[in-house]
DNA sequence: GTGAAAGCGCTAACAC
DNA sequence: GTGTTAGCGCTTTCAC
């Protein structure tokens, strides 16, 4: 009974043809004030509601734009429960989208086909892809022309595409710089999977060069590697690291969960945060800020890194953006009690 | 030059009509064996990929569902950040949506107005309520057919609608009940905001009845009320928690995030948890686990809730429930590390 | 300035 | 069994 009402039942209320009500709508052609008048006029009276899906149908422009999401195990529920950091940058995503008129569909990614024939069958207008997919998905998406954003990758075939990250590198420079001047030498490195994760990678540069700096040579024995983000894989390289005993002193974990699972590892062995061992995160999340000791860290602005890549999708979309982005958000190291002077 | 192919062009190449084709593709009326081989040959050859826009404006149905969040300060950012809950009843929804073929629509809720105005425009086929709203929203969607389906909602006009929650009251018994029994006599609890939160309320309840149970009276006190699920608020509370000395030995909190908030609080001013103080929180989200100590609390399956949630609300879509569902999941203390004996 | 009408890609009577 | 055709609600040439 609300859907009811369409273009011509507006053009009938107003006396004119369902074109020109068109034509007021879509501030097209010069409808004489007074006729326009009259037709937003019977728009309100009527409460009339245009149907996105004619509209979608007829312009081939949806106004929706999809959020792909890596799956693991078929499922979004580990990349949520673990890393709130996704939850976050959608935040950031879904508060632009709304104020520009865009709706978000939210999808795990399939195969690289499913997620081109979502596009197509839905006529996304644009695709934001959160973290890292397989190479071939973005060589099968650059067949198609619709506008993609790419949110931390470093890939080489991300090149093709615009792209949104922070400075991971200068991050995992803050965080092995801050543990140094507080005197430390040996600095463990955790990553959460350093083969195929290029922000961690970046990240290990940075340190790296810190180190280069202090003239410290990189010891292969502190790096370590996971196979996730998660809570879980943080306390298994916590007691790695509990396992090379005082052969280091600090740890730079590459999120802040990793860092809490560290640190809790720690714990449980009857070991001092941060008096045994200074450990230091990536994102800065909330809890980083409640957990005990609170967690130094290397802030970002997650939310930003949403609002960043959405403002960036749309522009794209609306033809506002020639050349491709490039974007790196800052970062900045936050103290608190994690970590103290050797 | 992907969308081009439509079904005129499969029908062509399979030599017939166009409705043939659809005929097939919907498995509907009887179709020859032979010819529904040959269209459905045409349409792997062609990868033919049916427009949904088009289904949906021709079948008035979308194959779409909206997820309704709160907004805090017209962002979703709060409530993503502060209670990560959220996300994991989203991964849940997100993969019971996808196995079944409708996409998820992500979206703040505004005003009522704009929520009716969302249906109709995109033609959703359901929506889900996650968290409470006002009372007016629940009587503006009373004029939509469309499905409805509430999660965690106890308002007086929920019971128009589907609805999808844990035990509360249980949960809230069971955390008493187990500090009880570890000999606490003055309990406190606090909420994230009783008057206003039906879910608290259900908890106290289930608080007040374990009380009772053990001849214990209410201590107006020990009843602590802040504004929202936040590591912040549940700091605050363990401020004045920790103002009112040793008149209580044992605090009961309605989520995770606020018994988190209030260990950090406590240990800051020196408190040991347990040993001063036994916690016990809601929720157990993962971090729960992984804190120091690790937290005690009611565990609810948060995933599940999703799961349940969407299928009820894709089954009414699909109109295969008459009545109205009403689903209590189950809840369960889990002993950790944040209470102990008095 | 405004309107008639074709068409976006698909479905579903209805006819054959 | 299969095809014709009239919509679904909107946009957009192209006349007037």
């Amino acid at each position: 009974m609300n859907q009811k009402i369409t273009i011509r039942d507006v053009a009938k209320y107003a006396g004119v043809s369902p074109a020109t009500v068109s034509y007021v709508l879509n501030g097209v052609k010069k409808v004489s004030d007074e006729t326009k008048y009259r037709v937003l006029e019977a728009v309100k009276e009527l409460n009339y509601q245009p149907n996105f899906t004619a509209i979608s149908l007829s312009k081939r422009k949806s106004n929706m734009i999809g959020v792909m999401l890596p799956l693991v195990d078929d499922s979004l529920a580990t990349i949520f429960k673990e890393n709130h950091y996704y939850s976050e940058v959608i935040s950031g995503i879904e508060y632009v989208s709304r104020k520009n008129g865009y709706d978000i569909l939210i999808s795990g990614a399939g195969n690289p086909e499913d997620c081109k024939n979502w596009i197509t069958k839905r006529n996304l207008d644009g695709l934001l892809f959160l973290g890292t997919f397989s190479e071939n998905l973005y060589k099968e998406m650059k067949t198609l022309s619709t506008p993609i954003v790419l949110i931390d990758t470093y890939e080489e075939y991300a090149k093709h595409y615009h792209n949104i990250h922070v400075d991971d590198e200068l991050g995992g420079y803050l965080a092995t710089k801050h543990l140094l001047q507080l005197g430390h030498r040996s600095i463990g490195f955790v990553a959460h999977r350093l083969t195929n994760s290029p922000v961690d990678t970046k990240r290990f540069i940075g340190y790296n060069k810190a180190l280069a700096e202090a003239n410290i040579s990189v010891n292969q024995e502190l790096i370590f590697e996971g196979h996730d983000s998660s809570f879980e894989n943080g306390y298994r390289m916590g007691e790695k690291v509990l396992a090379l005993g005082d052969k280091l002193t600090a740890v730079f974990a590459t999120s802040d969960i990793l860092a809490l699972g560290i640190m809790k590892a720690l714990n449980e062995h009857g070991k001092q945060v941060p008096h045994d061992y200074s450990i230091v995160g990536f994102d800065d999340l909330t809890i980083s800020n409640y957990s005990t000791p609170s967690l130094t860290t290397v802030r970002q602005d997650v939310f930003k890194k949403g609002v960043v890549s959405a403002e960036t999708l749309i522009q794209a979309i609306e033809g506002k953006i020639q050349t491709l982005a490039r974007i790196h958000l800052p970062v900045e190291i936050v103290k608190r009690d994690s970590t103290s002077k050797r």
